[in-house]
DNA sequence: ATGGTTTTTGTCAGTTCGACTTGAACTGTG
DNA sequence: CACAGTTCAAGTCGAACTGACAAAAACCAT
């Protein structure tokens, strides 16, 4: 149609005449703390921004893929290569949310059981884990649109839940029960029934598989839960669906 | 743009530039005709890839966002400015996807209810609709990594169809259920029992909305059906679910 | 041993779901 | 205008699922 007229010339084109942006790559890890849904950020060492929370990241090299970098990424800032999860879920190019260039950033989503260890073995004053809740409310201030970035990772990992089995993601290799429901639980901000959420995952056939070990139970006594681990795949999406803020006297 | 500015300055890498890439926009067009999903497509006029069909896009400007970008995009390609629904669900950047350059692609999901009015108008030659189901087997040779792309955004519509209301995108500001029941057979690819389709979507309270008028029945006979037009916000992620390939006898 | 705690199993009524049937409203034909 | 064919609307019914709750099992601390 008007493919002609375009000041910016879509016809012949050379590489030079288009407009130049650098790429980054921006990782929201998150993972389970206290038994609530916290991240991970990075104090920033240089301007803009400079002392400022954010996201790790950083630019994305020719040769790699963005999923490459993103593990790069990942891997430089916390050791972990090998995530449980590592999702794409945004790009974001507002113009002037980089003060000095045009930058397109990919943001990723990454699942990890513990990052506790690796924040601890870093410079405890660059890295930072801290409740998801927290940086949605404001209480952490966060350079250029991360915050709008992260508000997007949280009801990506929220859906994620609901039609992806990533709930493992966020356990151990092997897992309670309560574990579990604790995921759904702290991410969706609702209360589960015991007794039900367990119906209903040993219900969905190999989603879940006893080990037939059990745990030790806590100082509050107890009595000893089974040791689950991750099933293979998903068919439909994994067992548990959400139900919009059930209310329990 | 000033490239000779100090950049951000990840680990290990070297700070004095970054690499430049050229950002694009590419939008998957889609629409029902002949009770199936359909994809718009344009000819390519340059190279690579000259002559072969790829997905409508283009390059980003410095100066808009990534949801401007996409919407110029299509307005350009159709003519249609207020699309029922665009959204962005992926990025695209693995290194020699472009022969020619290091290019980022973010891709867009555009819905639109009527595309073959807007493709008439066009040069027959260079713009074409064609059956999604075609693309995905292999029937279409597209540019680029389009292939992959497209194959993303019709995972994308099949679970936003399940977890949002985007259905009522596809049809008319008024339509029948059997309009909309179409969309979802299309789109999942299943048969949907009409009854319990009804039941489903009436019971979601305000989801879709009776108008009171009735269409007059097609060349076949059979009685008039109600019309109705969307509704306000779906809550709960709309009342349709999808069901593992149910079985009809 | 006893009470407190957490997990596991069981029960039960209410709701939803899929399949099917019946009735309503219209078209076209002879 | 009677009648077969078609499409939409509404009802029925049993199976499956859901939410709420109760009870038993297995542990801790004192």
């Amino acid at each position: 149609m008007t493919k002609s007229e375009d000041p910016l010339k879509p016809e012949g084109y050379d590489p030079s005449q288009f407009p130049a942006f650098a790429v980054t790559v921006d990782v929201v890890i998150l993972t389970m703390a206290d038994e609530a849904l916290h991240m991970l950020l990075v104090r920033r060492g240089e301007a803009p921004f400079k002392g400022v929370w954010a996201i790790p990241g950083g630019f994305k090299r020719p040769n790699e893929t963005l999923h490459e970098a993103a593990r790069r990424e990942l891997a430089e800032e916390t050791g972990v290569d090998v995530p449980t999860l590592l999702t794409q879920f945004g790009a974001y190019g507002d113009p002037g949310r980089d003060p000095r260039m045009n930058v397109v950033t990919v943001a990723y989503l990454a699942v990890l059981r513990e990052v506790g260890a690796v924040v601890a073995g870093t410079d405890a004053a660059d890295a930072l884990l801290v409740p998801v809740a927290d940086v949605l409310r404001g209480k952490v201030d966060l350079a250029f649109d991360h915050l709008q970035i992260v508000r997007d990772a949280v009801d990506r990992v929220r859906v994620e839940l609901e039609v992806t089995g990533i709930a493992t993601a966020f356990v151990g290799p092997t897992f309670t029960l309560a574990e579990l429901r604790a995921v759904y639980e702290a991410t969706w901000g609702i209360e589960l029934d015991a007794a039900n959420f367990r119906r209903s995952v040993v219900a969905e056939d190999g989603w879940v598989i006893p080990t037939g070990r059990r745990t030790q139970p806590g100082p509050s006594g107890g009595r000893p839960a089974e040791l689950y681990r991750a099933g293979r795949a998903w068919k439909n999406g994994g067992p548990i669906h959400r139900v919009k803020a059930t209310e329990r006297k």
